[in-house]
RNA sequence: GCCCCCUUAGCUCAGUCGGCAGAGCGUCUCCAUGGUAAGGAGAAGGUCUACGGUUCGAUUCCGUAAGGGGGCUCCA
């Protein structure tokens, strides 16, 4: 069956294109109709068809009267075929090559694809290369994609030695996978079974087939550039007690220039991991002797956290915050109380016996900052009551999920519990939303998105209150203006909840700050306060950390700023560096009143020469050298030297203290 | 926890198809006093992660453990 023509309804007109016409053929120079995003984009290929609002390939029947959109390969929908069709090349490669190979899934997903693989044994990186050379012929073949419905008996006929593509059509019978977001969907959502054959292209000859909802391209020679990435184990449909298979990862894109950037952002991401920038800069380590996840900063680290950590005091106090200490350590009965040794002790570490009590290391503070507030009544007046600690707690995260600091077993919360009245919940989390992202820019991050989780279907609670509770968060994100989308049910058990992520400096997504409010613990507790009429009630409680943890606060900004820390923040904040040693006293005494100025400023007295002195300064990405010679010293001036290269010379000393004081100041990068 | 991979000097890594090991950077000492991203010379530094096994002999092969990495699952 040869690919019919394309009609295509645009501008109020229909034009009939051929697959594999790009934009710019297809359009009238005027054209700016939803094909066109932007005119940057006209001569991208057009590769698939929308039918009446549904993805189709372009050898779709088409029938009058549809409405027909055409595709680009750059558009997200046209990246997601371009990559459900390379994953269906690279799932024939594999089984050309190990035909032992069952198949599982082979969704596209963000950036690439993978394809999930029964083998017997794991592939190696030498499998990895063999299979994209196999996968590189397929595409030169041009075997065309073509699909057909086949019934349920059908297509277990034609799949019959493949257990997991059959368990996916005995799933679509009993509805557990529709047309939803769900991965497996790719292969049997919609409304009929399809398979897309593999044909060749000179001969029509069957190739290889799957079970796929589809669409694809009309032909592998349609994919412009790829590249597998790496292997790693996954279980089957995503449940661990299933068997775990193979899972191969790649990524494809409309050029090979896309390709390119897209593998240099990467290196760029690899470049700038926290765990190698902090051995580069000597900012924290694990050793082993303490143990997995159990982080030491050291003294630059040190001084960097103890900097943010200052000044997210000080603006807590600001706000209207009291500050609280509790111990690391509490006997079982506190977390029987609260619920949490029901619910996660997996997550805890084992607790420690004495004197016939058991007493467990904290994996949250919540708790005990309940017993603050009940350790007397309270009154209305006193709402809302803000309590805050930066409160250290252990959690026994599985042994592969360890990661750095983003993912550690001893870690340090910014959090703070917050105990109002009902009528005062919708205001405090709005000036609380603002108050987060207000902190989060003066660490510079400036692009936020917000998360709005809502009631699971495994909840505690009465419906009113989440009703409650939920509609308050939604008004403190509109008050906010932020943008935010809602994951419904997606809320923990016990509260509705606001995600705050940011992107940092190379675009890429992290989850930071979390707002709850808290419809359990309260009542667990039989927290009550005093209203104005005499009666006792109960508070609502909002639980919030901003920074998430402080490690993990920590690690993103690392990453963020890849190490050049601005210079509020840099553990080294100026160094001086002498062209020779005769200099080294003049330099010192400007350190001396650097020093006055409450600056971080060290004197390069080293054996080494300038240039080299200016490289080490470099490397450790100290925000500014202040250089001095003969010239300089005579004139009572210094070089200054930033660290983007910028030079200026013959700067006065008492200038060059001002503007770094001035820089540190103001919290600015430079 | 599960699948796969890794662990050699402070760091980054070579190497030994089984015969007790090397480089660069860093460190230390000396020389050099040099104007914008590596001046020169010399030295110190390793029970080759740990423990078992195979072997005449193990850093190398096998097993176990610890730590790390890439995924999966999980993340109150």
């Amino acid at each position: 069956m040869p690919a019919d023509n394309l009609r295509i309804t645009h501008a109020g007109s229909e034009r009939v294109v051929e697959p594999g016409t790009t934009a710019g053929q297809a359009l009238t120079a005027d054209a700016s109709g939803p094909v066109r995003p932007d005119g940057r984009d006209a001569d991208s290929r057009i590769i698939a068809a929308r039918v009446n609002g549904e993805l189709r390939d372009l050898a779709w029947q088409l029938a009058d009267g549809d409405q027909v959109e055409p595709v680009l390969i750059s558009s997200p929908d046209g990246l997601a075929i371009l990559r459900h069709s390379t994953t269906h090349v690279m799932a024939q490669a594999v089984q050309d090559l190990f035909p032992e190979a069952k198949l599982g899934i082979g969704p596209p997903i963000e950036n690439g694809f993978y394809y999930d693989f029964d083998v017997p044994v794991a592939f190696t990186p030498d499998d990895l290369k063999k299979i994209e050379q196999k996968m590189r012929q397929l595409v030169k073949q041009g075997q065309r994609f073509s699909r057909r419905v086949v019934t349920d008996e059908q297509a277990r006929a034609e799949l019959g030695d493949e257990p997991y593509k059959l368990e996916l059509i005995g799933l679509k019978g009993r509805g557990e996978v529709g047309s939803g977001e769900s991965e497996e969907s790719v292969e049997v959502g919609g409304a009929e079974l399809t398979i897309y054959d593999n044909l060749d292209a000179a001969t029509g000859e069957l190739c290889w087939k799957d079970l796929c909802r589809g669409p694809h391209l009309p032909t592998t020679r349609d994919i412009p550039a790829f590249k597998l990435m790496r292997t790693g184990g996954a279980y089957w449909r995503g449940n661990e007690r299933n068997p775990q298979l193979q899972r191969i990862y790649g990524t494809a894109w409309p050029t090979r220039e896309e390709q390119d950037s897209h593998l240099k952002l990467l290196e760029e991401a690899e470049k700038r991991d926290h765990r190698r920038l902090g051995a580069e800069l000597d900012l924290f380590s694990f050793p082993t002797e303490i143990g997995s996840g159990l982080p030491v900063f050291h003294p630059k680290g040190g001084i960097i956290r103890k900097t943010l950590e200052d000044y997210s005091r000080r603006r807590h106090e600001e706000a209207g915050y009291d500050f609280v200490y509790t111990p690391h350590l509490t006997k079982s009965q506190l977390f029987e109380t609260s619920g949490h040794l029901e619910w996660y002790a997996d997550g805890m570490y084992p607790p420690m016996e004495m004197e016939g009590a058991k007493y467990y290391p904290k994996p949250m503070n919540c708790p005990m900052h309940i017993l603050i507030y009940a350790s007397r009544g309270r009154s209305y007046r006193e709402l809302p009551l803000r309590l805050f600690e930066f409160g250290t707690v252990y959690r026994y995260e599985k042994s592969g999920v360890v990661h750095g600091l983003t993912r550690a077993r001893g870690f340090t919360q910014d959090d703070s519990h917050i105990f109002c009245t009902p009528d005062q919940l919708q205001d405090e989390l709005a000036s609380l939303l603002d108050f987060v992202v207000g902190l989060l820019r003066d660490y510079g991050l400036t692009e936020f998105e917000a998360e709005m989780s809502t009631r699971p279907d495994k909840y505690v609670g009465d419906l009113a209150d989440w009703a409650k509770a939920e509609a308050a968060l939604t008004h403190a994100l509109d008050k906010s203006g932020l943008p935010y989308v809602v994951a419904e049910g997606e809320g923990a058990f016990y509260a509705p909840k606001i995600d705050v992520h940011v992107k940092d400096a190379i675009g890429r997504r992290w989850q930071l700050s979390t707002l709850q409010v808290d419809l359990q613990e309260p009542v667990r507790f039989g927290l009550e306060y005093q209203a104005p009429d005499g009666t006792r009630q109960r508070p609502y409680m909002i639980h919030r950390a901003l920074f998430g943890s402080i490690e993990r606060f920590f690690g993103i900004l690392v990453e963020h700023y890849a190490g050049a820390f601005p210079p509020w923040l840099a553990p080294v904040q100026a160094v001086g560096i002498p062209i020779a040693d005769a200099h080294v006293g003049y330099l010192r005494d400007v350190a001396a009143r650097l020093r006055e100025r409450g600056i971080r400023v060290e004197v390069d007295d080293s054996d080494d020469r300038m240039q080299k002195k200016i490289r080490t300064a470099q490397r450790q990405k100290v925000p500014f050298m202040l250089l001095a010679g003969d010239d300089d010293v005579a004139a009572g001036a210094v070089s200054f030297r930033y660290r983007s290269g910028e030079q200026k010379n013959g700067v006065p000393v008492a200038e060059a203290i001002d503007e770094i004081a001035d820089a540190v100041a103001r919290r600015i990068q430079v």
